[in-house]
DNA sequence: GCCAACGTTGGC
DNA sequence: GCCAACGTTGGC
């Protein structure tokens, strides 16, 4: 049974663009509680991602990806050099964690956020609601069908 | 750059 | 364990 998310990341720090360079990637530097127990607790190889640029004009999603291994430490937060250091992370007790994801596809065009707002059938996506600001969430699969769709996949 | 909405911290 | 102060997120 596959699970949807979504993640958040600034372009400026980690766009799409790299991911699919890179081929994968560690999901690093989250330090939020809810967003850590998903990450540790929910995700799933083969679940899927709404890759979400933030803090770009306008905000959108730029394609799909794919949990490729399950919740680990967070290394970052145990190196003094990172900027994600923290330094209650010890190995014993890593505090925070990651996933690893893939890139799937990328959509054939980005769905905005404003896009997303004006569409009746994402009406309740956690994304779209008041002061939504996790980095880390989940996408009921009937919002997640409907982005694909709005960004020309099938 | 502003600021609303949240989350975290720390004094008590 | 409350809550005021502070810091962060992220759309606008």
């Amino acid at each position: 049974m596959v699970a949807y998310w979504l993640m958040k990341s600034e372009p400026h720090v980690y766009p799409w663009e790299q991911l699919v360079e890179d081929g994968e990637t560690h999901w690093d530097g989250v330090r939020n509680y809810q967003a850590r127990n998903i990450m540790r607790d929910d995700m799933k190889i083969g679940d899927l991602v709404l890759f979400y640029h933030s803090n770009t004009k306008p905000p959108h999603v730029a394609g799909i990806a794919r949990v490729c291994r399950e919740g680990y430490a967070d290394f970052t937060a145990q190196d003094p050099e990172s900027n994600y250091f923290d330094a209650k992370a010890t190995p014993e007790n890593p505090r925070w964690m990651m996933v690893d994801i893939e890139p799937v596809e990328a959509m054939v065009e980005i769905v905005t956020l404003p896009d997303m707002r004006e569409n009746p059938r994402l009406e309740g996506m956690p994304l779209l609601a008041k002061g939504s600001r996790l980095s880390v969430q989940p996408v009921p699969a009937e919002y997640f069908d409907e982005v694909r769709k709005m960004g020309g996949l099938e």
